[in-house]
Order: structure tokens, then sequence, then C-alpha cells
DNA sequence: GTATGTTTCAAACAAGTGTTTAATAAATTC
DNA sequence: GAATTTATTAAACACTTGTTTGAAACATAC
């Protein structure tokens, strides 16, 4: 039983390092097992499928990250201020960097697999995970409207959705980024700062008011 | 020699379509060959490589975008009134939605194609087209500073990218979005639309004065 | 009309893919 | 401690992949 769990975790921890360099259709499963020291069977004597395999890898991150950041809405629903943007983006920044601690480099590897499921298949993995964590979803979006209440539902989910591109995009490939930082501006910057950056970007964004008035919610406009 | 031509075209036209749709890795040569209803031997002959045919449908987008781009960029800087990062954004929109006059849902393909694109190898394809592209996007770059001299460099530098992240990351997914959009709010949205909405998002987050004062030019601070 | 260069084609190639099998080993249960 | 479930293993399976081959068809030039 011991052992059992440890051959389940060793393939999940060479899956997901090599699924985020190199993507999930370029990575072998023969590869995947060599890296983990393990029988190619396994795999499929553990998980069934390569498929269901990706999924296990992606749900590991995403249970822990969704968690910690429902946690995170709830103190800003609790606390007394006027809930901002700024502060409703910030939920993001403790359960992302909190993967580090779990596991080394972590943050970047969820970031790369996200990047990555999100580009996968162009919308029937971004539409699977809205289902699967459609309460994370939903608990966002109520707090995306208590901090904007102008705005009307369509045009938040839009908004919404360009900060997650931005979001995504920006974090998955944050390595490249980093590196021409630093070889042309000599700037380094960790994960951390490029989230500061990112965050008063993406709220001066969501907040703009330079927008056609059918965009506002009925009586605003 | 005309039939030559032709049989380059229709692998082309097949190839662009099938990678936008499933990804690059996930096309195999076979059912391109048969999309376009031409041997499998005449990739190679004509292209040299699977590699080589990637590069080539995504070149014969990137050139005439990129070629109508500079145009509309000049035309933007010879313009007497103030250059704003809207009007910067805005030099996009034609040269994108002009493609669908080339190729039926051309816009929508080579958005698509992109998203896959920097998605695939996470940077690498990112640096190769900043690098074969450079001097469009030092244009680029180059009014965007003249819209906002008061940023420095490295600070535009992440801007920019949060930019393209959310541009091509909306874009690449568009359709999905639109199925949302229309089956939860009953709005039927089409690309020119998203991006009218997406352009503002856009100038309000990179115009954004909240930043830590060091993020500014020197003597700004 | 022969010769030259170009393009097409069916077939085969070598390598890699995910998955399954049946035998062995290990652990657990009663 | 024998019986039974659970885990590991090497091998094979059936199939797909990109690429190459060599002959045939076609066009062009002299």
């Amino acid at each position: 039983m011991s052992n059992q769990v440890s051959t389940k975790n060793r393939i999940l921890d060479a899956a997901e390092e090599l699924f985020a360099e190199h993507g999930f259709s370029e990575t072998s499963l023969r590869v995947i097992t060599a890296n983990a020291e393990v029988n190619l069977a396994s795999v499929n004597y553990h998980f069934g499928s390569k498929k269901s395999l990706i999924e296990a890898v992606f749900d590991r991150y995403m249970e822990c990250f969704t968690n910690e950041l429902m946690s995170e809405m709830v103190k800003v629903d609790r606390q007394d201020q006027k809930i901002t943007v700024s502060k409703v983006l910030n939920t993001l920044v403790r359960p992302l960097l909190e993967i580090d601690n779990v596991r080394p480099n972590g943050s970047s590897v969820f970031m790369k697999l996200l990047g990555r499921a999100y580009a996968e298949t162009q919308g029937h993995i971004r539409r699977f995970a809205m289902e699967r964590y459609s309460h994370v979803l939903a608990r966002f979006t109520r707090l995306l409207h208590k901090a904007s209440p102008e705005l009307k539902p369509s045009e938040m989910f839009w908004r919404l959705h360009f900060m997650l591109g931005a979001f995504i995009f920006t974090l998955a490939g944050h390595e490249a980024l980093q590196e021409i930082s630093e070889s042309d501006f000599g700037e380094v910057v960790d994960v951390k700062e490029i989230i500061a950056r990112l965050i008063p970007f993406l709220s001066a964004g969501f907040s703009n008011t330079d927008i056609p008035a059918n965009y506002l919610s009925a009586g605003e406009a």
C-alpha cells in the first residue's frame, strides 16, 4: 500500500514536469515512466489511460489551488472595507505562491500546465474547467460584481476573460519573458513581481469606463 | 508549373484549417493530404518536412498581417493629433479584419494559429516571432512610447506582453467565448465587437498610474 | 522526337505511439 | 500460513507517425 502510492506519485511528479515543459501530446508514456523509474504498464494500471493521467496531473494542482482561493475569497467577503477589483485579484496571489511550498517551482509548473491546457483543445478544457470548478468561478464572479456593480453581467464576462487571458498567458510564458527582461533591461524579476505589475494593469482595465453606454447595466447608462 | 502551385496551396489551405482546429502535432500529414486531395509524399516534396510546412502556414499569414500593420502604424505616426494608446492598439484592427477578405474566416484562423504557436513550445516561437518580425515589434513599441513617454522601457515591456496575452488568448479562443456569451446572455458578438471591448480594456490597463514609483522612468518618480 | 527537368504516385521504411497480456512478486486478509 | 487481492514486470500487440524510394506521368527545351 505504501509502495503503490509511491508509484502513483512518482508518475504524477515526472508527468507534470514533462507536460509543463514539452506539452501533453509531445510527451510519451515511455519517457514519463523512464523518468519516474517505473514500469511502462503502471500508468495504465494506476490511471487507466494517458488522458486520465493528464486530468490527474491537472487536478492535483487545481484542487489545492481552488481550495486556497476559496478561503481567500471568503476572507475578502467577510471584511468590512469596500471590495475593490484589486482586492479581488489579489485573492489569486497567495494560493498561487503557496504552491511553491508544496512543491518546488510549483507555481511555475502550475501556470505552464494551465497555459497548455487552455490552448490544447482551444476551449474544450476551458469549458471543462469552468464546469468542474464552476462554484469557484461563480464565487469569483460574485466578488467582482460587488466591486463593480455597475457592469452588466455580459460585459463582466468579457472583462473577466480578458483578465484570465493576460494572467494565464503571461505566467505560462513567464520564463521566456524573465530572460528577455534580464538580457534587455538587466532586471531580474520573479513571479511575485510580475504579478505585482499585472494586477494594477488588470484592475485598471477592468475598471475602465471608456466604453459604449450599452455595455453598462440597465439604468446606469 | 501552374499545377505545382496549386498543389502547394491546396496543402497550405488544408493544413492551416486543421492546424488551427486541432493543433500542430495533433494533425498528421495523412489527414492534411487527404483533405487537400493530394499525395502524401507531396508535402515533403514541396516543403521538405512537416516543421517547414508549419512555418510556411504561419508565415503566409504573418507576412500579410505585418505588412498591413506597418502601413497602419505609419499612418498613425504621420498624423498631427496626439498619439494615444488606444490609437496604437487600433492599428491592429484593420490588418486583422482585412484577412477575412483574403480568406474566408481568415482572421479567426490566424488568431487560433497564433494562440497555438504561442503555447506550443512555450516561448521558443515567441522568441522566433520576436526576432523574425522584430522591426514590426520595434515600430509598435516606438509608437507606444510616444503615447506613454513617462513609462520606462522595462515597464512598457511588461505591459506590452500583458496586452499581447489578453489579445491573443481571447481571440484564439473566441469561438468558445462567443458560444458562452450567446447561451448565457443571449448576446451574439462577432470578432469586431470583441475587439471593441478589448481595446478600451487594454488601453486603461496600459495607461494605469496605480504603480510603485520605481516602475516609472527616472525623473518622473 | 528525343532529352531534360519537374511533379505525382503507390508502396515501403524505420521508428514511435498507447494499450493489453499473462506471468511473477508482494502485500493483505482470514 | 494458505488463500486472495493488489502491484509490478517484460513482452507483445495493433496502429500511427514522418520520411524516403523508385518508377511513372507530365511538361519544357532543343
